[in-house]
DNA sequence: TAGGGTCATGCACACGTTTGCATGAGAGGC
DNA sequence: GCCTCTCATGCAAACGTGTGCATGACCCTA
């Protein structure tokens, strides 16, 4: 059995089916009366309106699209909940999509988003490069990024700000007596792992403490490559006695690795992550980090995109604050060390 | 500017928009060169069709909607990946929505599913009680639950095999040798809890084992509430040697708990998780625990959803078997305990 | 009582697509 | 040369909603 449409309600109410939209919508032609005797009408039989018949005409679909590299990810998970509880609120659908990080899915993805007509896009943490950042700006649909990887100015974004949050991680470590300071980063020198990189390096420098190249690893964000960057460091004829990672999944993978020489955090070495994943305060030991408003950049995203869409002038790049998170992944350094 | 339409395309190529319809889509009427034709200046404007227009006269959308408690619970997180991987594949695209256990925010999701016209619903690990259930066998879009905590005949479902694997992974502990084995659950007696305790229950009595209600503690399926239930059992005079736990946050807690009091696991405390989220290799000790396949069951929630939509007959009722994943967190009791 | 003004409602078109049916152009058989 | 058949294409209606404009009822004023 089909739906019941606008006019099935007219025809229950005698009147027309302008009078029933109208009336739905509230609209101040329609005497006061006859709105609630519609409205009555369209509840008792259970009528929905076709969010596709509307968008039709009025050419806005209520929907925004998000891109993740992966839901999985426990960052853009985070993300995502933020934007669907701002979405949710303004009555605005969110479309899931995951790329994978796969060019060919990307094109999919955007594409079906066109298809759709979503009123805008938000895409998380994107690593593809140039051509998918194009391909972006190409489509008339307004797009916010989230700690992008690919700084383009034309596009409204919202960013971690990583500098400052990166330079206070360091500054800890320091302040616990740290000389001896390694960054395990990201190989693929995303925009994050740069300005990460950066804050490290001002901090060393503020403290008057030499850049060790020997002392720069490099993973990839993922715990494995934690691990991996973890195990040179420790191979080092002269360890670090601390450790800032690029992000909590490295610094999981490093602590991975320093358990399995049987060494102690944070006797033997201190560790500090980035994003202050739900697991962080789980882990052995709890870990210090730098706290990411994960929930809040996204509703900011959302709002971000709202803007954009009503066309009001805003601060096109927003910057959120980190904030370090001490735990017991970070102590003194041993004297003998 | 507008968009470009079919009938831009009908223009371009000089042929009415019903030939454009008909090329697009490779109907048989119409002739391959005209085909090829029109697809090239389809492709050349950036052509997209409106899904709107098309879901208006076909009436039905390619769209799934998909409901979690909340989108930041790994679980979920990796069974939404799993579904929208296998949507994708198809062509459906994902509308996502987290109902934070929030009875007016389920209303709001299933009324905006129903007026996007999605094509089917999932609904994953659903806590709400026999009012939504009602609600949701209502509105006549096909449904499909995974891991659902309210046994409904008429709908289909994709569950995980509890029985069997908590049986396993309590045959696991007593292989092990311990004897006083304890139970923390989740205090809210769903579905899921019920057929674990089950499990237990009957690995127990298959080892002639006691079942001692003092060792079935109540948490909350969060860590919070296996630290509590985890901590009262510590307090018995004489505590378990060995916990299985609903779910692995539950066990994340529990361990915490048992750090907190200088005990050590697995030497003081076995611990048994359920579900294997990505964190639990990383907690200390790795955790033996269940694994769900959750990517799988969200894609199989998928297959499942599509063959209802098809008329295709199939088994309404899928289990899925879990599978014991053995780390450091179980070993034999002490001697002496 | 005629004219103007306000208020509530209806008419008809538009949005972009799919699809049943009609149409027109050839080709082939008688 | 006419009839029929096939093949490619066009016409027009339909899906469900929003909205500019017309319409009709009613009231008020002169």
């Amino acid at each position: 059995m089909r739906r019941a449409s606008i006019k099935d309600i007219a025809r229950l109410a005698n009147v027309s089916h302008s009078t029933v939209s109208r009336a739905l919508r509230g609209s101040s032609l329609i005497s006061p009366q006859t709105i609630t005797r519609i409205r009555q009408i369209a509840a008792d039989s259970g009528y929905r309106p076709s969010a596709a018949a509307r968008s039709l005409v009025t050419s806005r679909s209520a929907t925004i699209g998000v891109v993740v590299t992966s839901i999985a990810d426990p960052f853009a998970a985070e993300v995502v909940l933020g934007i669907e509880d701002a979405a949710d609120q303004r009555d605005y659908s969110v479309i899931l999509a995951n790329s994978n990080a796969q060019p060919d899915r990307e094109m999919r993805v955007v594409r079906a988003f066109e298809e759709r007509r979503v009123d805008g896009i938000i895409v998380t943490s994107s690593r593809v490069g140039a051509v998918y950042a194009e391909l972006l700006s190409q489509t008339r649909v307004p797009i916010v990024l989230l700690n992008n990887q690919h700084p383009s100015e034309f596009m409204h974004s919202v960013m971690i700000e990583n500098l400052a949050a990166s330079r206070q991680a360091t500054q800890h470590l320091i302040d616990l007596g740290h000389k001896r300071i390694a960054y395990i980063g990201d190989r693929f020198g995303c925009q994050s792992d740069t300005e990460r990189f950066n804050g490290y390096q001002s901090a060393l420098e503020g403290a008057s403490l030499p850049i060790r190249t020997e002392y720069v690893g490099y993973g990839n964000g993922t715990s494995e490559g934690g691990d991996a960057a973890m195990s040179e460091l420790l191979a080092l004829p002269q360890p670090p006695t601390a450790v800032f990672c690029y992000n909590d999944m490295t610094a999981f993978g490093a602590m991975r690795a320093i358990a399995a020489r049987g060494l102690r955090i944070p006797a033997d070495l201190s560790i500090v992550g980035f994003d202050d994943l739900f697991f962080a305060q789980f882990a052995a030991p709890p870990l210090t980090t730098v706290r990411q408003p994960m929930r809040d950049m996204g509703r900011l995203a959302v709002e971000s995109l709202l803007h954009l869409l009503a066309g009001t002038q805003t601060e096109p790049n927003l910057k959120m604050p980190g904030e370090l998170i001490v735990r017991q992944s970070t102590a003194s350094p041993q004297e003998n060390a």
